[in-house]
DNA sequence: CGCGCTCTTGACAAGGATCAACACTAGTGG
DNA sequence: CCACTAGTGTTGATCCTTGTCAAGAGCGCG
């Protein structure tokens, strides 16, 4: 069978099996072979640096090499929305019709592969392949978008808090001892999870105090995922 | 040129050009030919009845011929997200990748051309318009979903009941004085909106008394669209 | 060492939720 | 044809979660 196409559910499998159907996985491809690989071109992005704006033209669209991207809405006023966070192996920007409707910006240093629009839409119509790719990637953000909208509409911040925190420990590569290290502010989990940031700190003291967590600045240990997986956050006071 | 298969962004141009780019139209499929019209079947569903369930393997998908359509999730502990609302001319369930996420049930009395998506995936692999076709109905939901993810997340209860009646004022046939008929309960509004009935009322209360729409049970007339799209809702209070 | 971040915590305000009562409408059956 | 009933919509009173405003703490960097 000819894997130079593929789709990985999911890192690594990787611990905490009750999460399993949560680990949205990323499309990637394989890098060996592939006409694809031709396409693309590498990127380099600095930290808080613009990657495409809302509004541009969908000239391009990426795979993240290495580092953390979001897909950034903002309105006249200034409030903002942050759509997601995109890691390694993630693709952002196939999706859009005529233009960017979010503005995608590096939250760390970035590395990505570049690909244009239309030449990859030519070869997926003769590469069903890559036509299935493209269409299940779409249709896994289309998924995620309407997880979070579930989030948004219905959940309390402290059930935002503790499924983001979830899925960021799926999401994230760990240290030794099952830590890993959050790439983004509390401004922009705050932005993304429709709160402000006090709250989103106040959220996380109570998540420590109760033992779930542990947490210093950008490091997290999740102590207790069940606690967690189960928040109707005991400490509703 | 063939036009068996299209994609009408937008009803029938019609009025309030202002909001054109907020038409975010229905891909539909002209009747006239096409190796589509062999594969679906026509189907009709009662008032409330569910189409699909949360977690019903994906085996079709569907165009909306009349009435209706909603997509709910539904928590364990009964919260309810109304994820969209589904009209005449608009597919849904295509983006389904092993089981629907959302279920699908009937506002109104509903017909349905339904279509086997094995079938549908097969036709698209050798009809690259039907590919393209299927691919920009994804990526439209998806655009769509992330619209109601900065709803959820960023906009004022006012804001979103304003921006979902000039939504639905675009979407919906008018009457000759401009008027449509809310097809769904005030129920399903507010679990569209993140909010309750409760709020739902109060701020269409409020909107009728300053003149920006008139409103009885279903009938609905935006009289003042400008005052709904400058909605700081001015009423703050 | 000190400046400028981001993060944290506290006090208070407010938007929206909850609880409760009532109004209106459509449907049902006598 | 009318009365009754159940469902949906509306409005009021009150509560609570989260936002706003403010001050301080911790950390990185020149």
């Amino acid at each position: 069978m000819d894997m130079s196409y593929q789709i990985a559910v999911g890192r690594p499998p990787q611990s905490t099996p009750s999460l399993a159907t949560h680990a949205e996985g990323q499309a990637r491809i394989a890098s060996a072979g592939g006409a694809l690989d031709a396409l693309g071109t590498t990127v380099t992005v600095r930290k808080d640096v613009e990657i495409y704006s809302q509004g541009d033209a969908a000239r391009h669209c990426y795979q993240i090499v290495s580092g953390c991207v979001r897909t950034v809405k903002l309105m006249e006023d200034g409030r903002r929305q942050v759509g997601e966070f995109l890691l390694p192996g993630d693709w952002f920007g196939c999706e859009a019709l005529e233009e960017h409707d979010f503005a995608a910006e590096a939250v760390t240093p970035v590395v990505l592969r570049r690909f244009p629009r239309h030449a990859l839409e030519t070869l997926a119509e003769r590469d069903a392949r890559l036509g299935r790719l493209l269409f299940a990637i779409v249709a896994r953000e289309l998924r995620r978008a309407r997880g979070q909208v579930v989030a948004l509409g219905r959940k309390t911040a402290c059930e935002r808090i503790a499924e983001f925190l979830l899925q960021m420990t799926q999401r994230m590569p760990k240290d030794k001892t099952g830590a890993i290290a959050l790439p983004m502010s509390r401004t922009d989990m705050a932005d993304h999870l429709g709160l402000t940031i006090e709250t989103v700190c106040r959220t996380l003291a109570v998540l420590r105090r109760a033992g779930a967590i542990s947490l210093s600045r950008a490091n997290l240990l999740v102590r207790d995922p069940v606690a967690l997986l189960a928040v109707g956050c005991a400490t509703r006071h």
